[in-house]
RNA sequence: GGUGCGAUGGCCGAGUGGUUAGGCAAAGGUCUGCAAAACCUUGUACAGCAGUUCGAUUCUGCUUCGCACCUCCA
């Protein structure tokens, strides 16, 4: 490899050569949903992102465990003590059970992420499944003296762990800094000071997901479980820590604090986190309620959509910007996407009607080369595929016959470009999935009959196939040759 | 108020101290029975004002505008 991988650290803020701690061996955790809500645009870049460095890594040949939770206890809406579970809320007024609420849409998001090519991780785990290890990871912060009881609730003194350690090293903040300026919360709570963060909480009596506790009968606070679960699956020290860019604060800054506290040290090495989409500029999110469901972009049913959005145009979409840049939604970008996107996919198709000739006027080597320099320099898709887009004109060309390639070379542009547009960027053609077995036969066969009455000048009956077959959703090409190639619209 | 980030051609979106991003859209052409597709050609884009430099869209400073986080959030 020319290049190596090199990854921008939140933590350094500077891309950095990644170094796994023990090749080929690759540990990436990753923030994952809450699931009381249907998955939106928001989570698919989160998603797709995260989706593109594993199947990235695997293709480099590291074998990865890319560990991905899934929050399904609900935490609360506010910091008060009378704050209400998102979840069990979401379940009162569905009249469901919490769980019920929670296994619907984890099964919603599978299916989606399903769809877009994002690929499940290796482990999948539940905040609800370790309530053990949450409980755990509290007493040993407890025994390291950075927590304190208070009323059956068990919170982490940030103040104290300010002295020895950086409480904001990642977001770049100070304690300091956050006090002076800081809102001041009446005092409502049982804590101490309001930068302390709940490790357990007592569960009001209304309060149904509750387990028990050394402290109370209660619940996790919303940082523990990513530490303790990655520990658990990946060890006290792994590669990559991922989530989107407003997990850093206080999310992430929480979870080191809970790391060093409990561990003495930070657990990841590479911090890596993924822009916001944005409408009309503004983060689309759910405190504004301007996000749009991966639901409505696949079936076309929302206000602002033009038209329905296929799966793999949206994972286009967002490949299409870099990861840490804002990507602003609009139909038009959207749409400029699908038929970018049709353009790429039909190349693929392209590749196995090439013949080849004995010599080649094109190098192979400048796809690879620069494909794979673009990806090293923190995963710029974009420009990866602004490099498969150069390679597309080129297999056109191989098509009209206005360029050459061998036979050898041929091999290796097939299954490099393949490689390169299936395997990592991870898009398929959903027109020609679309195309069962039975109806690329009967397809020749038409074919072969509008053939004929090509040569045989009857252009009645040609246009007739073809109009029909347009009319069915059926896109008929003449080549010029003869023969004809067809597509689904 | 604190801390960061951004402003690129009709739209989206990379990148660079001097030489082509790419996609979509638009215009002309080639090919074609017609069409579609494809191919070829076509765009003096880098918010404004100073400064550094032989040379800045790219570096520095200021200005204007926008955004994010500081509260649940991908």
């Amino acid at each position: 490899m020319e290049t190596k991988l090199s990854l921008y650290n939140t933590l350094t803020r500077r891309k950095e050569e990644f170094v796994p701690i023990a090749p080929p061996l690759v540990g990436m955790y990753v923030c994952g949903p809450t699931v009381y809500g249907d998955p939106h645009l928001g989570h698919a870049r989160s998603a797709i992102t995260f989706d593109l460095l594993f199947r990235y890594l695997k293709s480099l040949g590291y074998k990865v465990r890319y560990v991905r939770n899934i929050t399904d206890v609900g935490h609360l809406e506010h910091d008060a003590d009378e704050g209400e579970d998102k979840i069990a809320r979401k379940a009162r007024l569905e009249q469901l059970e919490p769980m019920e609420v929670a296994q619907y849409y984890t099964n919603r998001y599978h299916e989606f992420m399903d769809r877009m090519g994002v690929l499940r991780p290796s482990i999948e785990p539940l905040a609800s499944g370790h309530i053990i290890e949450q409980i755990e990871l509290t007493e040993r912060i407890l025994q390291a003296g950075y927590a304190y009881q208070s009323n059956g609730s068990v919170y982490f003194d940030v103040e104290k762990y300010d002295r020895k350690y950086h409480y904001g090293i990642l977001s770049g903040r100070n304690l300091e800094e956050m006090q002076s300026g800081g809102r001041s919360l009446d005092g409502q709570s049982d804590k101490r000071s309001p930068y302390d963060f709940a490790l357990w909480k007592k569960a009001q009596p209304e309060h149904i997901m509750r387990w028990p506790s050394p402290w109370s009968e209660g619940f996790p606070g919303w940082h523990t479980e990513c530490t303790a679960m990655s520990t658990k699956y990946l060890g006290e020290t792994f590669d990559i820590h991922g989530g989107g860019m407003d997990l850093m604060f206080p999310h992430h800054e929480c979870e080191i604090a809970q790391s060093c506290a409990a561990l003495g040290h930070d657990q990841a090495r590479y911090w890596i986190h993924n822009n916001m989409i944005t409408i009309g500029g503004q983060k689309m999110g759910k405190s504004l309620g301007n996000f749009i469901t991966l639901d409505e972009f696949f079936t076309g049913r929302h206000e602002k959509l033009s038209q329905p959005f296929s799966p793999m145009t949206i994972r286009f979409f967002i490949l299409q910007a870099h990861y840490r840049s804002t990507l602003d939604f609009s139909n038009e970008a959207l749409e400029a996407a699908e038929k970018g996107l049709d353009r790429l996919m039909k190349a693929v198709d392209t590749l196995s009607k090439i013949t080849p000739s004995d010599s080649s006027t094109l190098d192979t080597a400048d796809l690879t080369t620069r494909f794979y320099e673009a990806m090293n320099d923190d995963l710029n898709s974009p420009v990866a595929i602004s490099v498969l887009f150069d390679w597309v004109r080129n297999i056109n060309q191989l098509l009209d016959g206005s360029q050459t390639i061998s036979s050898a070379d041929l091999a290796t542009l097939r299954s490099e470009f393949a490689g390169m547009v299936g395997d990592i960027l991870g898009l398929c053609n959903e027109k020609t999935a679309a195309a069962d077995d039975k109806v690329a036969p009967l397809m020749d066969m038409i074919l072969e009959i509008r053939a004929k009455a090509k040569a045989d000048r009857d252009w009645t009956t040609s246009d007739l196939i073809r109009n029909r077959l347009t009319a069915i959703g059926i896109r008929v090409k003449d080549n010029k040759d003869g023969r004809s190639d067809w597509e689904m619209e």
